[in-house]
DNA sequence: TAAATTTGTTCAAACGATTGAACAAAGATA
DNA sequence: TATCTTTGTTCAATCGTTTGAACAAATTTA
């Protein structure tokens, strides 16, 4: 017969004949210990299947060792990869991570900051909703004195760390590529331009049509929630044109696929009539045919990174609290959707 | 200037010249506290920007309100989406998830089990890891009385709630309908058969051949980790037999997928050649050309069913913790991939 | 040998919320 | 008016661990 009660700290001490304290400081290799009772106490939890109470010490220690995260969603390759990494370099430092999703929603990240808070979370490493627009909640964490580091979706407003690509460049290479492929006509399937990364693709886009003398056309540059169904929405509309792109740089990966279909369902060659690019390197842009070429954000990076941001808040608390951007160089993977010269490689 | 302190329920009664007691009670809608007292209670709570300190109740009432999931992985849909339709259905009830990831191995699978019942989790929601055939760490958190339900990866020996499909039924649906497509050298790639639900398919796989009357053939069954490259290996190897397959059944997407890339690049015409099927209804198996066939495994109903288990569980703790299988009926997502006979719809 | 230091341990007060028991005041009942 | 209830609150203990301070015993130093 197993035996469930959860044996403490003082059924260690009963045992041995000394007192909790002692046990304690024996478990945490205080050096006033001896030898001989560390030894003996150990063997005794062992025996009895110690497990301290986390939420004991987590009140006392005045810190609980959880770090929130929050995603829009978890079901991007970009996201589990960043929190695969985030927690491996959490883990080593003997953090948690308590995961949760905003879906997207800002009423859904209110109260998954709500929920956070609550739980007395060490930190919170959050990557904005689309649809957040006021700070207010945000500032209430930092109100509390919370730490906060914001990767992908930030803003600058908030003043905290933030690690992120930049989109600026992202955009440049893009363009710069589909040039070099001959594009003169390219159009860009965009995100919101209240959301700060967005807007700065856009920019990037925009500036470099014209450094190369490319006649920047409103027409060409369509905003969206860039799933897949804003990609198939938006392309129908370019291919509905009077005079069509000969480019499509997608400002999401599933953007691009739905504008792939759109174009394959109407006969439109791929890349020779319109190239297409895509953004943030989801499995699937290598799987398809025509594989899409898009911009990787090194997402591991940014896992560990935003984690070991983290980490320098806690270990160094009197640092003032102010905009620290750590902006990674974003990787542009030329595949087939938009190499018209076939390299050999 | 804010400030960073946090309040206590102390800080309320002191502001109102009242107990901490009285204060405690107010906020839990006691019916011995006076309406007068409650609501000037909510208002200072208010003021002070009071949040519970949810350590220190989670220590004086015995239980965390959170909940662990254990996940083999998160980047497949499958897994976010049952994790979605958990939290919700945790969330309305209170609870918060804590999730963790095994990356398939034992041994972080040891680890994540560990840290989740150190930060004290009322209980386990876990899919089991491929690796995973020791049951020790799973039988050392029903040792310790924490609700364990698990979801898709189960195993009978445990004797918990388990949810899932019908494994064995979904080989049926699929081979009967390759049969009905004209099908009758139809291969399976496997997943190892040490684990429970791939035994099943494959049991599945065989009984229905059987059936048919088809003639069961030890080459053209092979099992793998079901990763896009053990289905691109895989197919290889069944392409280079003196007699090819005319369909193949695949336990998961990605293997799904390899296969199709190795018979596109071969020039197998699918579905015409040879008939493919897939198993998850992963989201890229309808963005593809040609699309997947595939099983649906109705991941938030999982999700669903599997966070009720455990409340369940937590609300009558005197029924005696004995193996409850619920089993989903599967169903066939008939796409192009194995699609002959070109349904109008 | 007395005084100072080191070593190993215990004591008791925290951390913040909850809760059974106690109790005074107000209202109801006899 | 005396007694019983009800109402609104306080007291004090508790959850399991940590930690500053105290202290006795052993060891070193003068």
């Amino acid at each position: 017969m197993v035996n469930k009660k959860k044996s403490t700290i003082k059924d260690i001490a009963n045992v041995l004949g000394i007192s909790p304290s002692a046990v304690s400081r024996a478990l945490s290799d205080h050096p006033r210990i001896s030898d001989k009772t560390k030894i003996a106490v150990r063997q005794v939890a062992e025996n009895l299947n110690y497990q301290p109470n986390h939420l004991a010490s987590a009140l006392r220690k005045g810190k609980s060792n959880l770090v929130g995260v929050i995603v829009p969603r978890n079901n991007s390759n970009f996201f589990s990869s960043v929190l695969e990494k985030m927690e491996e370099v959490l883990d080593k430092n003997g953090y948690q991570i308590i995961i949760t999703q905003s879906n997207e929603s800002y009423k859904k990240e209110c109260k998954s900051i709500d929920a956070l808070l609550f739980s007395q979370v060490d930190g919170i490493i959050a990557s904005m909703a689309n649809e957040t627009t006021n700070l207010e909640y945000y500032n209430k964490i930092k109100a509390k004195g919370v730490p906060l580091v914001l990767f992908d979706r930030g803003e600058n407003d908030l003043n905290v760390d933030y690690v992120g690509i930049d989109d600026y460049l992202s955009s440049q290479l893009v363009v710069e590529h589909l040039v070099s492929q001959g594009c003169k006509r390219i159009a860009h399937i965009a995100g919101f331009s209240h959301t700060r990364i967005y807007k700065n693709r856009i920019r990037g886009y925009i500036d470099t049509l014209k450094k190369y003398n490319l006649p920047f056309n409103e027409e060409l540059i369509i905003e969206s929630n860039l799933r897949l169904n804003d990609g198939r929405a938006v392309m129908k509309k370019l291919l509905k044109l009077k005079e069509r792109p000969d480019a499509v740089y997608a400002a999401g990966d599933y953007a691009a696929l739905g504008a792939l279909q759109v174009m394959q369902e109407n006969n439109v060659r791929v890349p020779e009539d319109i190239a297409l690019v895509g953004f943030s390197n989801e499995p699937f842009t290598s799987y398809i045919k025509p594989s899409i070429s898009t911009i990787d954000q090194h997402s591991d990076k940014i896992g560990k990174i935003a984690a070991e941001a983290f980490l320098n808040r806690i270990k160094h608390p009197e640092i003032e609290v102010k905009l620290n951007k750590i902006i990674l160089t974003p990787d542009l993977v030329i595949r087939e959707s938009s190499n018209r010269k076939k390299f050999n490689n």
